[in-house]
DNA sequence: CAGTGGTCTAGACCACTTT
DNA sequence: AAGTGGTCTAGACCACTGA
């Protein structure tokens, strides 16, 4: 199922990496016509590829004048559009995580989870709680729910550890296209400061988000609560075009 | 100094006017090679506008299958990637924004300013505190930190009520490119909650960034704090390329 | 004014979905 | 098999920067 990455991002990640090793004279990086003779693509392939890098910031470009690698930048390790799977945040930020199931229970999904959903109110829905550690230290809790009927394929407890991408491909035969998202501060209470051990009143970071699969169908709802003093979301904000 | 909207840009903005019109027959938009016919364009230049109108939601593709308007992806209003003034992020969510300058004052710069704006410790910066309200109720509480050398043309008071990209333009003859952003969640206290008028401890987003001009030299670095229940931020998330 | 990035075209071929 | 979106090419011309 896997398929080779195209041309674009081969030439993205070949220069992403002599970005990172620092291999061009004065951050300067060549001009574009260069690059695709060398690299033997077209300037399109070129292009695109050097758009992707500006856009998570690991370069600027000045028309007229050049393409440059932008030290700044390069510390935002994933970009917040772009986050897959936390346990992948994580890496990308230097730790090896590891994923704890606190609970799976089935409940009747209220009303505005049958929206969210489009499933009928008080149908049966399944939410997975799970903590993503880094060593013994709670990083995120999240709350998966997926409607029951959605399940083709049963599951255990290990299939629950798996990211949620993964689970709906394996039990449910949804592939996740996208997140609808909705970032939301709160502070810790109960179960949530429990979970992630820390005080009470603690200000935290929440996503409420909808995932959608290929046919733009909603599959999962999710709730996901981040330690900021772990693990802090950066991006790259610009001017949308006039 | 203003040029013509690209034609890519154009015809983003006619595709999604008719999105937003219910023009299209089950939602499904015409494949991109007759829309290019139609609108007489290439079919790079419409691949452009449609990618564009996928990352802010309003349409979803299907390989093979297809091209489709994407109802609940309309409901974002502004790209959170995307946001260049909170007045037309205010606009764009319904309001009618005005903007109060709380005050003006020029402080030395700690360790951390002079670093983030690269200047030395102690070299003076001017801290513009504004409030952005719909109607008589705060929603937004900003600090910009420019440093006073900057300056070129002086300024007062109403010139601070502009956009600071505008501030930027005008008295400092400087370009914003982007901010690099970072969402910090926090509770409200003391004078943020005063100029917010919000009880003590509310949960609170905020932003703490520093804006970069043309030639990636940092020029402004601020500070930004939401009312949650007057504006929440959403966005989409999306797989990164395999 | 030479060089660079920005926009746009026309067309080829591939991967995938649907009938 | 037909139709659709996805990738890639080669090349033209424009807008802007900087020496």
């Amino acid at each position: 199922m896997k398929r080779s990455p195209t041309l674009t991002e081969q030439v993205r990640r070949h220069l992403k990496e002599r970005i990172v090793n620092d291999e061009f004279d004065n951050g300067r990086i060549p001009p574009e016509t260069e690059l695709a003779s060398d690299l033997g693509v077209s300037r399109t392939t070129i292009r695109d590829a050097l758009g992707r890098l500006e856009s998570e910031g690991a370069i600027y470009r000045k028309q007229g004048a050049g393409t440059f690698v932008n030290r700044a930048g390069l510390q935002i390790k994933s970009r917040l559009e772009e986050i897959w799977s936390y346990e992948a945040v994580l890496r990308d930020h230097g730790y090896t995580p590891s994923v704890r199931i606190v609970s799976i229970v089935t409940e009747p999904a209220d009303l505005a989870l049958s929206q969210a959903l489009d499933v009928d109110v008080a149908d049966p829905v399944i939410v997975i709680e799970k903590l993503i550690l880094e060593d013994e230290e709670p990083v995120v809790l999240t709350y998966n729910r997926i409607p029951e009927a959605y399940i083709a394929v049963p599951f255990d407890e290990q299939d629950c550890r798996r990211p949620i991408y993964e689970f709906l491909e394996r039990h449910a035969q949804r592939y996740l296209s996208y997140y609808l998202c909705e970032i939301v501060p709160t502070t810790a209470t109960g179960r949530i400061a429990t979970g992630l051990t820390i005080p009470s009143r603690t200000p935290l970071l929440s996503f409420h988000e909808v995932g959608h699969d290929r046919d733009n169908e909603p599959v999962v709802a999710a709730t996901s609560y981040f330690r900021d003093d772990l693990l802090r979301f950066r991006l790259i904000r610009r001017e949308a075009e006039a």
